[in-house]
DNA sequence: CCAGGGTGTTACCTCCGGTAACATGCCCGG
DNA sequence: CCGGGCATGTTACCGGAGGTAACACCCTGG
């Protein structure tokens, strides 16, 4: 028996604890769910976020692909919007642990900490990026503007998405309109509120200032 | 001499180890660097998170509050708007290590992971929603909106600030006016490109489905 | 027959977060 | 003056994490 099959059943394994336990899944952990040891493991996968990794690869593949061919489909562009939104949320929705991933990939790694977007999160952000640089008239500023887009959209989808899952606050398709009309300026278009203005939280005197003392 | 004067130093000492590490930095090498050992650091915050807690508050109400009071400058909604935005980008620009503290404050953290906004954003994220609910007239969706936008353009900054900070790609002000325009709808304004339809990537033609075979 | 590549094991390493248990210095009330 | 009390600090340890070395089995194919 090739390897293949193996690296597919401990990925099964893999899947079920960290669907149980979390991201932060020990490889003792998994290797027990496997019916393994640790090593075994690790022949297979190099480390910890080789496994992790070909996790999130399988998981993510086939939401990188519906998100893709929803950029794709002839639709006005509104529609074609709101039809890109719901796949992400259906996606989530249908699989929390694939968001768990998403989101979540390496919990602590020190080599590229620090960005706010994970790898799978990154791709989508860059099928965007595409998506609006070949479709939308920008002007001079296409280049720019298609590509801090993709990454405020994704991030902007990532966090309502999140709050949305946790809370669930309302339907998909409501979700869904939610965002479109943010995305199609309702914000900006909505009238003033008479003005109230009431303080709910209390103020912090602190200015941005660094400490340097010790 | 009382408890906040050492803790305060602490802090320094945690502060500086971490901006030269990481956030990953050790509890072992904030004490070395502070000139003690661990049990005085437990003492002290308790555990990990309360240290990395503490540091976070010290960091971001300087910046909360400063966001805070842009959301309540007594301006034309686009200039509040791209107030807020200037102060956030600014924030992160004038310290890097804030901005990696905003992200990414408890690395591996298996109890509340998971969640895609740290702690301090989610204040953010609440700011956000208090000043959009009560300066801005959305009719009976009010609440839904607010809440969801609050997190959405929440996310939508971390994520593009990000991209921003990491590959400076135009001056702040450019930044604060793509952001801007996104919020106005300026992607649904903008007239559609000749379709040119071309497929930069290699299909993926696997459906979200789960594994459950062994 | 035996080499190779898969399967698996036990035992160990280092480092981390966290915790006893113990020793010191200082101030403050009897 | 003295003895708590409360801060300071220490060394030594624990359990569990990721990761590795060394070894053993089994089965297929030249």
């Amino acid at each position: 028996m090739s390897r293949e099959p193996r690296r597919e059943q401990l990925l099964n394994a893999a899947d079920r604890v960290i669907q149980r336990d979390g991201p932060g899944a020990s490889m003792n952990a998994i290797a027990a769910e496997a019916g393994i040891t640790k090593p075994i493991l690790y022949r297979h996968f190099g480390d910890r976020n080789g496994l992790i990794g070909a996790l999130t690869e399988r998981h993510t593949s086939g939401l990188l692909a519906a998100i893709r061919a929803a950029l794709a489909e002839p639709l006005e562009r509104r529609d074609r919007v709101e039809h890109v939104l719901d796949t992400y949320l259906a996606g989530i929705e249908a699989r929390p642990q694939v968001y768990r991933l998403l989101t979540h990939p390496d919990p602590g790694d020190p080599s590229g900490a620090g960005r706010a977007l994970a790898p799978a999160l990154r791709q989508i952000a860059e099928e965007i990026t595409r998506a609006v640089q070949s479709q939308v008239d920008l002007g001079a500023d296409r280049d720019l503007l298609a590509e801090a887009w993709g990454r405020g959209i994704t991030g902007m989808v990532l966090a309502a998405g999140d709050w949305w899952l946790e809370t669930r606050p309302c339907s998909r398709t409501r979700m869904v309109q939610a965002l479109a009309d943010l995305l199609w300026g309702r914000l900006a278009a909505a009238a003033d509120l008479p003005t109230a203005v009431l303080p709910t939280a209390p103020a912090t005197t602190a200015e941005p200032s660094g400490p340097e003392a010790d």
